[in-house]
DNA sequence: TTTTATCTTGCAAACGTTTGCGGTAACGAT
DNA sequence: ATCGTTACCGCAAACGTTTGCAAGATAAAA
C-alpha cells in the first residue's frame, strides 16, 4: 500500500495541494468547512505527512543526533533514555550513534549526523578525542550542539556536566575523615579530562588532609570492570595493599571489588572502596558500594532540554550546567 | 556556513547539476577528467550530499528504526549496541525509540518510524502489547520488519529469538538434578509470551522430574529487580521458603538475591537461585549468579543483518532464527 | 451600480537530488 | 557526402511539501 499524499487528498476533494496543506496546518486563510472536509478525507486515506519532504523544505529534520562512546554502558544508556524521554515529548526522534571510544569513528558519525540534517546534536566525547575540529564544523553549519559529561573544553557550546573535581575531592575527603590512611586511586585514561579532574581532586584531598601520595597507589587504566580488576591485581602482586580505594567510576570499583573478594580480603574491613556514578549495580553488590551519585538520566534530560530550547529560540549564549552530585554512603566504606 | 550543494559545484564548473550528480556517483557516461574536476571541487566546497533530498527521491531513508521497551536495560542496550554495530557497517543510522512497556506509546512510535520513512524496523514489543495491528500497517506499507526476543506471534515477519521454553526447562531440570525439591518460580507478566513459555518450561520440568508444583511458590511480577525483591519478600512473609528459585530473568533473580541476603539466608546453601539473561551483573554479585546465557548483542546483530538483507534483496520469506542459549553454572546453585 | 474590503483558494516556485531521454560533437565506415 | 557509433553532457520532470503572491468570489460600503 502506497502512502497517500497531500496531492491524493487534493485530487479527491478537487482542491489544490496548497489548500490541503494549509487546511491540515490549520491556517486561518482556510474556511472551517474546507478544513473539516480535508481532515475527514485525510483520515479516510490514512494520510500521514511525509516527514522527509517536510524536512527538505525546512532543510532540517525533527530528529536529534546522539553520539556516545558506548550505548551498552549504564551511564550512557540511562542518559540516552533521558534524552529520548524529553525528545519524544517535544516531538523529536533520536538517532543514536556510538564512537566505541574511537576518535575516527566519532568524526565519521558526527558527519553522518550533520548530513542527516539533524536538528541538533548531543554528544559525550570518546576517550581518544583530543581535537574538536569536527565539532567546530557542526557549529559552523549552525547545528545546535550540547555536550554532556565528557565535554570538549575548547569548543564553545552548551554543556551539562558534574563537578568532577569537587566530587572527587569530597569522596576522598570522606575517606580521610573515616580514618583511612593508605588511599589508592584507580584512575581512568590519562587523556580524558573528567578523569584528570577526578585525579586532581584525589591529589588535593590527600594534600589537604595531610596525607602523602604513596608511590604506586595510583593505577591508570580504562573505565570498565576489567580495568578495576587489573588495577587491583597489580596492587596485590606488588604487595601494596591500600586500606581504601577511590575508583574513577563504579564499574572500575566493581572490578576491584571482585578481585578483592577473590583475594579473600574483606570489604570494608581490609580494604574500603568508593566509586563514582551510582550505577544500578552499586546497590546490588554485597556489601553495597559507597559512591558519588551522578545523575545520568537527569543529565540526559537536561542536555535534551537545553538543545531543544536552542533549536526553538535560535542561538543563545552557551551555558554550562553543573548538576549536583551526592555522596551515597553504603557498606563498602 | 551554508551547506554547499550539487548546484554550487555545477555553477562553479559551468556544468549541469545532473552531470555533477553522475560524476559523484561514478556514472560511466561521464569522462574521467570531468569526474576529477567535480570531485576536486566537491572537496574544496566541502560538499556532502543532502541525505534528505536523496531520501525524498528514493522515498526511503538510510535509517533503521529500533523500538524497544526500555533503552536503559542491560539486555536491550546491549542488543541496540549490536544493531548499531551492524547498521553502521552497512551505512545505516539508527533511530531509537522506547515504548516504556506502554502499548499506546509503542503504536505512536511505530507510526513515527513509518512516517520517518525508515528503511526498516527492528522491534521488541512491550509487555502490554496484545494486538499487532500497528505492525500489520508497517507490513502493508512494505516496510521491512524484524522482531527480536519479544515477538508478536500473529504477525508474519522475521524473528530472532531464543527457545524460551527449552531454556527454562533446562534451567529447572538442572536444579532438579542438583537435588532441589522446593523450587519456586518468580514469573514475569502473565501476558508476555516469553514469560508464559518460561513458566511452561518450569511446570513441565517439575512434572517430568516427578515434583509437584507447590502452591504459592509461583510468584508473578514484573521484570525488574524490585519485582524479584517483592516476590521473595512475599514468600518470606508467608513463611514459604523454597530451596531454589528459578527467576524469569537476571534482574528478578538479583532482586530476590538481595532480599535473601537481607533475610540472612545463605546462597546457595539455604536458597539456590538461577536466572535467565546472563546480564553483566550476574558475574559481579557474590556468589555469582547461575544463569542461562541469552546472547543479547548477538540477537541485535542478527536482527540487523536479517533486516538489512530484506532491505537489499527485497522481500524474502520471513524466517525465525532461534539462537542458542547456554547454561552457565556459577556459585548461586 | 460601482468600489472597496474581506475571505478563500490556486499557481508556481522552491528545497536538493536523481534519472530517462534527447542532443551534440567527433570520428570512422560506407 | 552520408550514415552509424560512440562518448559525453544537459533538459526537465519528479519525489511531497510549504509559502509568497495573485486572483477570484463574495459581501459590505459608497
Amino acid at each position: 500500500m502506497k502512502h497517500s499524499t497531500i496531492v491524493d487528498i487534493a485530487k479527491k476533494l478537487k482542491l489544490s495541494p496548497s489548500t490541503v496543506s494549509r487546511a491540515l496546518s490549520d491556517h486561518p486563510d482556510i474556511k472551517k468547512e474546507t478544513k473539516e472536509r480535508v481532515r475527514k478525507s485525510a483520515r479516510e486515506l490514512k494520510y500521514t505527512p511525509n516527514t522527509i519532504a517536510q524536512s527538505l523544505k525546512r532543510n532540517r529534520t525533527n530528529t536529534i543526533g546522539v553520539l556516545v562512546p558506548e550505548i551498552e554502558h549504564d551511564f550512557f544508556s540511562s542518559a540516552i533514555s533521558g534524552i529520548e524521554e524529553v525528545a519524544y515529548q517535544a516531538g523529536y526522534a533520536i538517532i543514536v550513534c556510538q564512537s566505541n571510544e574511537n576518535y575516527e569513528r566519532e568524526v565519521i558519525n558526527t558527519n553522518v549526523l550533520v548530513n542527516q540534517r539533524v536538528a541538533g546534536i548531543i554528544v559525550s566525547i570518546s576517550q581518544s578525542t583530543k581535537c574538536g575540529d569536527h565539532f567546530q564544523d557542526v557549529i559552523k553549519h549552525k547545528t545546535p550542539l550540547v555536550f554532556f559529561d565528557r565535554v570538549c573544553e575548547d569548543v564553545v557550546a552548551s554543556k551539562v556536566i558534574i563537578d568532577d573535581y569537587t566530587s572527587s575531592l569530597n569522596a576522598v575527603t570522606y575517606l580521610i575523615g573515616k580514618g583511612y590512611k593508605k588511599i589508592a586511586h584507580f584512575a581512568g585514561p590519562k587523556g580524558l579530562e573528567i578523569c584528570i579532574k577526578r585525579w586532581r581532586g584525589y591529589v588535593d584531598a590527600l594534600t589537604k588532609g595531610g596525607l602523602n601520595i604513596i608511590d604506586g597507589l595510583v593505577q591508570y587504566g580504562g573505565l570498565h570492570e576489567q580495568d578495576g580488576y587489573n588495577s587491583m591485581d597489580a596492587l596485590l602482586k606488588e604487595g601494596k595493599i591500600p586500606d581504601a580505594i577511590f575508583a574513577v567510576n563504579d564499574p572500575v570499583a566493581i572490578g576491584a571489588f571482585q578481585r578483592i573478594g577473590e583475594a579473600k580480603l574483606r570489604i570494608p574491613e581490609d580494604v574500603a572502596i568508593i566509586g563514582i556514578s551510582n550505577n544500578k549495580i552499586a546497590s546490588l553488590v554485597n556489601p553495597q558500594l559507597t559512591t558519588i551519585n551522578q545523575p545520568s538520566f537527569e543529565m540526559g534530560r537536561k542536555a535534551a532540554e537545553i538543545l531543544i530550547s536552542i533549536i526553538k529560540d535560535g542561538t543563545v549564549d552557551p551555558k554550562t550546567l553543573i548538576l549536583d552530585t551526592e555522596l551515597i554512603i553504603r557498606g563498602s566504606t
